[in-house]
DNA sequence: AAGAGGATGAACT
DNA sequence: GTTCATCCTCTTG
């Protein structure tokens, strides 16, 4: 299990951490507890010309001014006041990119999930979205700027020597941004061909 | 100070 | 297929 470094999360190539980000493992320890699952389905937001992501344009809010840290630095957001969305900024320290995580296969520590998500069964409701993954994962907007690249970090992303083809990645526009216009369309949602784990949006 | 809207998910019909 | 919970952040006045 090599975790990964900051050089991997600082290329400019939004899109391509995006697709190679599937297949990693993200790793939680949070309260004593530690969980595990497979990154099955990614999406990336670019700094310029994408009018979907957060700070597009240079937009400096409270909110975004996480995406504007380094590249290998956790952006957590709250969304319609009630989901905690998982992000990994990247690029270099000034230019506000990121990575969401939508979707994960669980690896260990299902029960965990399962009790953090009141389920009694391992379903694909689990982890499958990224509101419900951060919660089985245990992230929530106080985890917001954690660095992922430190040994000791509470979020971590790993590879585990998974290897995923070319041909399994499967692409297509990204979820909710409609508000974005032309760039709604841009093919920057990435996901494992064939996994049920993905999430159930369209 | 107030209002609108959002990178969703669950529970409905 | 639709509705709506729920609250933070940003915009506007």
């Amino acid at each position: 299990m090599d975790l990964l470094q900051r050089p991997f999360f600082e290329r400019p190539a939004v899109t391509e951490i995006a697709r190679e980000l599937v297949g990693k493992v993200l790793l939680t320890h949070i309260d004593g507890d530690t969980v595990s699952g497979r990154i099955v389905e990614t999406e990336a937001y670019a700094a310029e010309g994408d009018k979907a992501c957060h700070a597009h344009l240079g937009k400096f809010t409270k909110r975004t001014k996480t995406m504007f840290g380094d590249g290998g630095t956790a952006y957590i957001y709250l969304c319609y006041g009630i989901h905690h969305l998982f992000n990994i900024v990247t690029n270099q320290s000034g230019t506000p990119e990121a990575v969401l995580i939508r979707a994960v296969e669980p690896l260990t520590g299902a029960d965990i999930m399962m009790e953090r998500r009141n389920l009694k069964k391992k379903a694909r409701n689990l982890t499958a979205g990224p509101g419900v993954m951060s919660q089985a994962l245990g992230i929530s907007t106080n985890l917001n700027e954690t660095d992922l690249t430190l040994p000791k970090s509470p979020i971590r992303i790993y590879d585990d020597g998974f290897r995923v083809m070319a041909s399994s990645i499967e692409t297509g526009p990204r979820v909710g941004v409609d508000y974005a216009g032309e760039d709604a369309l841009l093919p920057w949602r990435y996901s494992l061909k064939g996994s049920k784990w993905k999430s159930p949006a369209k």
